[in-house]
DNA sequence: CGGTCATCCGAGAGCGCTCTCACCTCCGCC
DNA sequence: GGCGGAGGTGAGAGCGCTCTCGGATGACCG
């Protein structure tokens, strides 16, 4: 913790350089209109004098902050601990650093939270959010819309408000399921189960109804819910045995919750792909390429969701600031891929 | 994305409240010195207007940001995977938010990264730093150390560069990885192997040390370098299988690790901890409360540690803005607690 | 009832930047 | 050689806030 040094300003630039505020100013931001010498000058004097622009005073006038909010409702903290997220703001801060702009993480813990990410984001402190909240009647989207911020949601966002200019970034659940349960099926597999995920989350749910696009008239006892988690994955495998000890294939709802599963067929003595077949969801490769055998699952790219939807997201903050860039932006859903692995 | 509204400046509640700016600025900064009526006057056209203060404007004059980096350098972003970083992450972000400060999360990926965020915190965009870099000559720290901003790091810094005010959180992991190996003594195994971390970090290397301390004279075919990863682990406890078929017990540098090696003992037909006791560190819960057997392991309070760096960076930020609160804060260690379950 | 303080409030000067607008220069053209 | 215009540059007015300082107000005492 050293000492604070007195920063040197615009004007201390354009005296040294013996220009005008105004033309630093311009080279500062580009160094249009302005004859190459003086650039040359002004360039030389910012660098001796190591001048870093006062962002606070340029905000105050440009009203722009160059800042992004990432909000995290607090059931995600959990998501959080698993890969999945890591990724994605991995993709969202590499999107933001490529256009110079911040990203300020705001994690909410219940209903208190909510209020203040509201007034944060209505205070105008960041030009935009990307919003994680997937669950279903979440009051986090409405607060958000009503403060008027441009805003990009992770994932369909599933509460029931007003749904006009809601933008996001999916991956196609619903197509990727299908995918893995025709895999199974196309594997000459007919009693195939299927492990859910949390069902507040948006993506269970797609999950679950890609699932039954393809079982149309799947026996009920086939279906069992889990919840995102290996335990879970593992309970429900339990009583899926219990229930339906014919089941020759599970579709989890994910890598964690096949990693669960498979731990419980191993332990009741099925050979895995022989016996049961089993297809995962994420392609988290740390779980998939560990479990033992290797996991067939459905494949998203993570990292690429964050990037876009800062992309998404800069776009309307841009339009926003008068620079229209075509339509408004619409959401966009990712498609996924089936990998092959050992275990179907 | 709905349309930008024209904010109420503190002028306007001024106006609405019919008093002067300055009074108003009084109330909304705490309403010292203002008398009750007039306080209740001004309350009630700020709620009205919904006015909320322009930070930029406010830092304009104060030079105060109420912000803090979180700065995450790459190879942290694989931690990140693991609950680790983000139960850190968590701490922070509620200290901070309790005394109203906002977030700034910034992740670096090669050289080119380090300048931008030296860049950065030297531009004075934040009050402060926390930095989460401990691999043994990373350039981070000492840029960071240069650019003037109070910071505290995430674990001892393992760098060679100038000691003097480097002010760092970390777990007593030496204290730690001593209780571990002293525990598995006093179960009476004699042959207690070791499978370090990624070395390049100061936490694998103190743990090392902590074995050390109490095997002084350890058959050095004990100790296998790992990786923090469970599929180093299971290589390395392939290893000292290999080595050392008689070791009766393994104290691996984290629980990610341990699973690794459990998966490899349990393979090899060994039984735990009946053929070998198995020691992890962390205590990361999905992780050792679902090994099988589970894990005996030690653990630090990840979470406090995060809130702790917070608040120690906060106070060094405030008595540098003129508010002496003691001495220079100095750095923390926190203790440990072995946690015994099923594996030793 | 006048004087002395303490207390409360308002006027006004910036914080460091951007951006408009007027001016100035210098070129090309008739 | 004079004049229009394009292209560069600088002066100055704010952006919305904080904070100092002087003036007004009322309490209290002699």
């Amino acid at each position: 913790m050293t000492e604070t040094a007195p920063r040197p300003t615009l004007e201390a630039v354009a005296a040294r350089a013996g220009v005008s505020r105004a033309t630093v100013s311009r080279v500062v931001n580009g160094g249009d209109g302005v004859r190459e010498p003086l650039v040359e000058r002004v360039r030389k004097a910012v660098e001796e004098l190591g001048y870093v622009p006062n962002q606070a005073a340029r905000s105050l006038v440009t009203r722009r902050h160059d800042a992004i909010a990432v909000v995290v409702a607090e059931p995600e903290t959990r998501v959080f601990a698993d890969p999945f997220f890591a990724l994605q703001l991995r993709g969202i801060s590499k999107e933001l650093t490529a256009h110079d702009n911040q990203l300020v993480l705001l994690l909410t813990e219940g209903r208190d939270d909510h209020a203040r990410v509201g007034r944060y984001l209505a205070g105008g402190h960041v030009d935009g959010a990307l919003v994680f909240s997937l669950h279903l009647d979440d009051p986090l989207p409405g607060l958000i819309q009503r403060a008027g911020v441009p805003t990009v949601f992770g994932g369909r966002p599933g509460w029931s408000g007003d749904r006009r200019g809601v933008v996001y970034v999916d991956s196609d659940n619903r197509g990727g399921a299908r995918d893995a349960v025709r895999h199974l099926a196309g594997l000459g597999r007919t009693r195939i189960a299927h492990i859910t995920g949390a069902l507040d989350q948006t993506s269970a749910v797609d999950r679950l109804d890609g699932y039954r696009d393809v079982m149309v008239d799947a026996d009920p006892d086939l279906i069992v819910e889990g919840d995102f988690t290996p335990s879970g994955g593992e309970r429900a495998m339990r009583e899926l045995l219990a229930r339906c000890p014919d089941l020759d294939a599970v579709f989890a709802a994910n890598d964690l919750t096949a990693a669960g599963a498979l731990r419980v067929l191993r332990a009741s003595g099925r050979q895995v792909p022989d016996d049961v077949a089993v297809v995962g969801f994420d392609d988290m490769l740390p779980v998939a390429e560990q479990t033992d055998p290797a996991l067939t699952t459905v494949r998203q790219d993570i990292e690429e969701m964050g990037r876009l939807m800062a992309r998404l997201l800069l776009r309307g903050v841009d339009r926003r600031a008068g620079e229209p860039v075509g339509g408004a932006p619409s959401s966009v859903v990712l498609p996924t891929t089936l990998v092959r692995r050992a275990s179907a």
